[in-house]
DNA sequence: GTGAAAGCGCTAACAG
DNA sequence: CTGTTAGCGCTTTCAC
């Protein structure tokens, strides 16, 4: 009965106010068919007592929007943040809420996950959604970037690369490259485009063999890229735009010239790949549809449309290769 | 009657497997004391009917967390997505979720936001709150960016760059500036900051009044520019570190050296800044500060520490200034 | 203009 | 191991 122990509900504000719950409903909910005088008198209790209506009673009865839950691993990574701000954004149309969870610095990004997924009606995840959590509830379960494979574990909107590289290999091979050097980061296995562009490439390097060389996020470049140099590489490959931009800038200041030196490619298409100078050519990836197939193919599973697991559980968003200016 | 006319409930379960609700309920709760038959009897009911139990039911038993809602124009900014990113990571050690919502391309933003309200537990937003919504009902209204006086509506986080700003003024002095200029961005009415930025800069302006231009965010700016350096201006005040990196994009383009030749200053302290090059000298805001500051003044007003509305609503983030290379 | 009754879907606590 | 009972807080009928 202390103060704080417990929330104030409908049944208090009507007692203070000495009327009916139903009052005390229309009062919030400024419905009609109420005098002046019992609404204010009703506010003023529903004031004094600190209530707020509980949004589960009210959903309970009123139907609530579909709720999507979006896990992401770092959402100071721009990448993320910008799918995060894709998906709040195809959510909108269809009148759906997104809840945004972040889980890399979360003791158990699995917990978090499963928590979250108590309180949505399906679960989007960015490379965070382990084994455990599948469609097997019953709910929408869908995985950005996954595999083909997975798709027995629930939903799949793959990003394929493919194209995009074989449309970059005639590129760089068309401007003479002759040494192209992949640039992957550090920690973690390898990715799968760095691999997938090391073996695109290879028929165009001298020694018929792309290298694959690891580099810290944020550190290190000058050393890395004056060795890369003194390889002689003519291309360099980043695993990323962050990378490949923060690499440009290294660049720039050791005097080599992009283009002209080296050619130097990002992949992702973040905005800030357009902001530099020279901008960054790209294996782009279109946020904003992966962000619409993904609710899309979550909306045809909630609608028994689509199911959720299986082939059917799976969509494909190609990249695209952006030629700018650095390469 | 119809197969998707209604959502399956946990009594359909119940009936179509032939147990009572407790006992889905331990099924679809991997609760202990089920056995193995009974369970797979009931999930592949539950599966059959596409049955997904309602949030809101266990919500109303099971004390959900506490719901963030944060509203903000425009998500393709990356200010905007860098602060949604920051409010979510902020909201993570309470255990509380963040529903993100967009509202700038929505008919009505006011409609859109009160429906928002309704299914949060607090309410949150960046120049999109009108006077409609307010902390009247209960409910904490916080407003990023507001004035002190709008406190009567509401809590505020004031972001205050006033400091900064007599800083920047100081560090432009002794650099020798002697015509400043102040970027503006075009529609809308004149932003508070570069009217500060004008009249803290106006006592080392040479003609004793620093003029305001507007330019459009994205295009045009090599006219601009021209002009301004016509005019015989030493320092440009962008509106933002997005403006800021385009025209040092654009002046490079032009073969204008910065800070050389110009000296340039954005606002705001993305992430952007630091990976062009010239690093950017810019007015800096510590978004997550700014969203810890807030998730602070939501838990205080939720918990009666901190009232809906008045000066105990109000918390302040200061500008830092953040010199960089570009002035 | 107001109140009473019914029910939204779920789980905790207890009984068997 | 399973079922029964009793709510959780709210809104939508329908009476008065």
């Amino acid at each position: 009965m202390s103060p704080a122990a417990r929330r104030a509900t409908i049944i208090d504000v009507a007692e203070r106010a000495g009327v009916s719950r139903q009052t005390v409903s229309r009062a919030m909910n400024d419905q009609p068919g109420i005098s002046a005088a019992t609404r204010e008198r009703v506010l003023r209790a529903a004031r004094e007592l600190s209530y707020r209506p509980s949004r589960f009673g009210r959903g309970l009865v009123e139907q609530g929007p579909v709720t999507l839950g979006l896990v992401v691993l770092d959402l100071s990574n721009s990448y993320y943040a910008e799918l995060g701000a894709a998906m709040a954004r195809a959510c909108a149309p269809a009148g759906w809420n997104m809840v945004l969870v972040e889980v890399g610095n979360t003791p158990d990004p699995e917990v978090a996950a499963a928590e979250l997924a108590r309180r949505v009606d399906s679960l989007v995840g960015y490379g965070v959604l382990g084994g455990e959590i599948s469609g097997d509830v019953g709910m929408p379960v869908v995985r950005l970037d996954g595999r083909p494979s997975e798709t027995d574990r629930g939903g799949v909107v793959e990003l394929a690369p493919a194209a995009a590289i074989a449309e970059l290999a005639d590129h760089l091979r068309e401007a003479g490259t002759r040494r192209p050097l992949v640039l992957d980061l550090v920690g973690g296995p390898l990715a799968d485009r760095p691999l997938a562009l090391a073996a695109a490439l290879r028929s165009l390097h001298e020694d018929g063999e792309v290298p694959i060389w690891e580099v810290e996020a944020r550190t290190g470049h000058r050393a890395v890229l004056e060795e890369a140099l003194a390889s002689g590489a003519d291309a360099l490959l980043a695993f990323n735009d962050e990378l490949a931009v923060r690499l440009l800038r290294t660049l720039r200041e050791m005097g080599v010239d992009v283009p002209g030196d080296v050619r130097l490619v990002g992949a992702d298409g973040l905005e800030i790949g357009s902001l530099v100078s020279p901008e960054l050519t790209t294996l782009s990836i279109d946020i904003d549809e992966v962000a619409r197939q993904t609710v899309s193919l979550v909306a045809a599973m909630l609608e028994g449309g689509a199911p959720l697991t299986g082939d059917g559980a799976h969509r494909v968003v190609p990249y695209r290769l952006e030629v700018r200016a650095s390469a």
